[in-house]
DNA sequence: ATTATCTATAGATCTATAGATAATGC
DNA sequence: ATTATCTATAGATCTATAGATAATGC
């Protein structure tokens, strides 16, 4: 109808055709899914553009190395945290419904993406020079939780936040032992827990509440 | 003096001699090492074999495959954690002692090995088929976190465990974000929150001194 | 004769680049 | 002319096997 159906530059050997955005996010999401299946070094860069439709070297016209690809998609996850927890930061509620706040967006996150990505912080990958900016990401965000938990017991030892932090982010393991895991209720145990961990005491219903509406209030910004 | 300064077979092209006992323990430092740091299929079979003092065909005359290699660290790793929740069961101590007694036995074994062994556990390798009797024995590890869990509050939701679970493992992550780590304090502080978390109160210095000698009990045996 | 290593290599990759090609856009 | 893909391939691996070799043991 509107002339859109075809599009510039040579036609995929399938025929398929796909815009700029699509073929790159259709390359993101193929490298997900393998890259938390089997590894990054396990995952052949044939083996992700086969499965986006493309021939092994056309990759690289949409990503300088293979490395990049994983880059992107560190990046692409830590950064709606860090945007909660930014959000978090002018609210004036007590530290504890903060912390619950947080640790349940946290886990939401990693437990309901589309794929494992969670479990990419895991790779041992993660340690190469070029993730340098995704690993001062994830340390911002560890500073964060620990903020958090400075607020709510001054006393707390140090490992407290490692704890807490540790506890979060164990949910993507979690995840990979049981993929029909139900996230919301995993979700709220790990942010109750997060809570108990950090010397908070009981966290209840009102608690809850607030924080989600707290959530509710940070993502309409 | 004793004439064991050589041994059999041919010499080494370094000119070394070892046992063929040291050559294998060689090689599975070797490749902790690597493998920790750098994934299993980023590690190399030659330079597993060369760091052990080998030639890289040499490793296939203690292992039939490089996957091989990472079944037995794996199992090894897993083991000692086993046989300490085995040691437990037989306890008349209270669920909350054992619990606490598991959890900081699992949290040192787990910091203080000789490499970050722990975090093979958390390597994608891990869901290859030839792995599945380490997946079993780590399966019945969390299971005994379980059964404790559940003996302290039978009305536990059924993600607690997991969180209790996640955290202890969640030590390998730390561990490798901070190599400096202070694994007894570490340990202990999990094992607080490790019983915090499972509902069976505050734990106090009685409990930590009971769990304590319940270990160097189950030590001896 | 047995053992533990070595050297050499087959066969199978894998990443990234070079350069061609088949579309649309101007 | 520009764009997004393709085909082809260089160059560098990497695992595992074949078969030789240099010790000790009997």
């Amino acid at each position: 109808m509107d002339g859109k159906a075809t599009g510039v530059g040579r036609p995929r050997a399938s025929g398929a055709v796909a815009s700029r955005q699509d073929a790159r996010e259709a390359l993101l999401d193929a490298a997900g899914e393998l890259f938390t299946g089997a590894g990054y070094a396990a995952t052949t860069t044939r083996a992700i553009a086969e499965r986006a439709g493309l021939r092994q070297a056309s990759l690289y016209y949409h990503f300088p190395a293979k490395e990049d690809v994983l880059a992107e998609l560190l990046a692409a996850t830590v950064r709606p945290s860090l945007a909660v927890a930014t959000g978090l930061v002018s609210s004036s509620e007590p530290p504890a419904v903060r912390l619950w706040a947080l640790a349940y967006a946290d886990v939401r996150l990693l437990g309901g993406a589309r794929h494992n990505i969670g479990a990419l912080y895991l790779l041992p990958e993660v340690s190469s020079p070029n993730l340098a900016g995704f690993r001062a990401e994830r340390a911002e965000l560890k500073a964060r939780y620990g903020t958090l938990v400075a607020a709510v017991r001054p006393d707390a030892p140090r490992t407290r936040t490692d704890l807490v932090f540790g506890l979060v982010e164990s949910t993507a393991i979690t995840r990979r032992d049981d993929p029909s895991l139900d996230v919301e209720a995993h979700a709220r145990e790990a942010a109750d827990a997060v809570v108990r961990l950090a010397g908070a005491g009981e966290p209840d219903d009102p608690l809850r509440t607030a924080a989600r509406s707290l959530l509710t209030l940070i993502d309409r910004t």
